[in-house]
DNA sequence: TTCCGTGCAAATCTTTTGCACGGTC
DNA sequence: GACCGTGCAAAAGATTTGCACGGAA
């Protein structure tokens, strides 16, 4: 699901945009970018601490800045937040050039799985503009029961 | 925003499905019936104990009290969670008869305020048709600047 | 009388923060 | 050399749980 294309992946948008942010390189923030770029879907912040421990190919990077790291690449927008109405936020990149997807959230079994709809972001667009608030972003989560679970 | 029409306030519609599910009465859900009900928007917890010390005409209510009869309530689809990106959770009622709303969250100040659109909800059902996921509700939150926060 | 609803206090769990060290610029 | 990024441990804050009592059925 990483975006491989020359120089326009994520992990390179990404650093570009922390160093005109004035950010010196680090060693857990490359090893959560790279874990974030492979992602199909949105991870919590242990799922994300896990999953650099279990890489052989990453170092492993403590959970204060697994969170530390979330949160600037929030404010640079790099990262979006999902709430999901379970425990734990998740967060996934956020990418320019690729159609958004929202989530569906099986509320038995906590499965999340993305999914985007044309009409449904015509609809949000339109809306967005005629409505109270300047819009920046948009966030659409469907609840129920997944197949296995409706079973 | 309370629906006074006659047998069918969302008060009594709320204590009938309680007591059909065999719950006995008690004062401190009562109280916070009564208050829910009169809310045109999603509150807190804390909001709510806060606002059923400052009413006159309830008691008051400990916050476990509040967290344990909002947890029984979103369980029988009383009332609904809605996840704005803050630190805390908001509640509010679900009314059956009446056209559901969603939310405009000012990420500056926090504002948080209501808003639906019948193109938004159509879109939104037909795409719960094709979507692998029997779904039951769906929650969609627009983030930005408010009016003021903007200026 | 039986059991549920509630308050209080303690526990839990996620996320944040303080501080010291090591790496980047 | 100055300062930022990171780990560790402690703190903070929201929500949950254990327990005992009082009220509803």
């Amino acid at each position: 699901m990483s975006s491989h294309a020359g120089t326009d992946s994520w992990v390179e948008r990404a650093e570009a945009t922390l160093a005109a942010a004035g950010h010196k390189r680090g060693g857990a923030r490359r090893a959560v970018l790279e874990l974030l770029d492979g992602q199909e879907c949105a991870l919590t912040a242990q799922e994300i601490e896990d999953a650099l421990r279990a890489r052989a190919s990453s170092r492993r990077v403590s959970r204060a800045s697994v969170y530390r790291i979330l949160d600037e690449l929030e404010r640079l927008r790099l990262v979006q937040r999902v709430e999901t109405g379970q425990a734990m936020v998740r967060y996934e990149r956020v990418c320019e050039h690729e159609e958004h997807h929202h989530h569906l959230v099986c509320d038995e079994c906590g499965l999340v799985t993305p999914f985007s709809d044309k009409a449904l972001e015509r609809a949000i667009d339109r809306l967005s503009e005629r409505v109270p608030l300047r819009v920046s972003e948009h966030e659409i989560v469907l609840h129920g029961s997944c197949h296995d679970c409706a079973a």
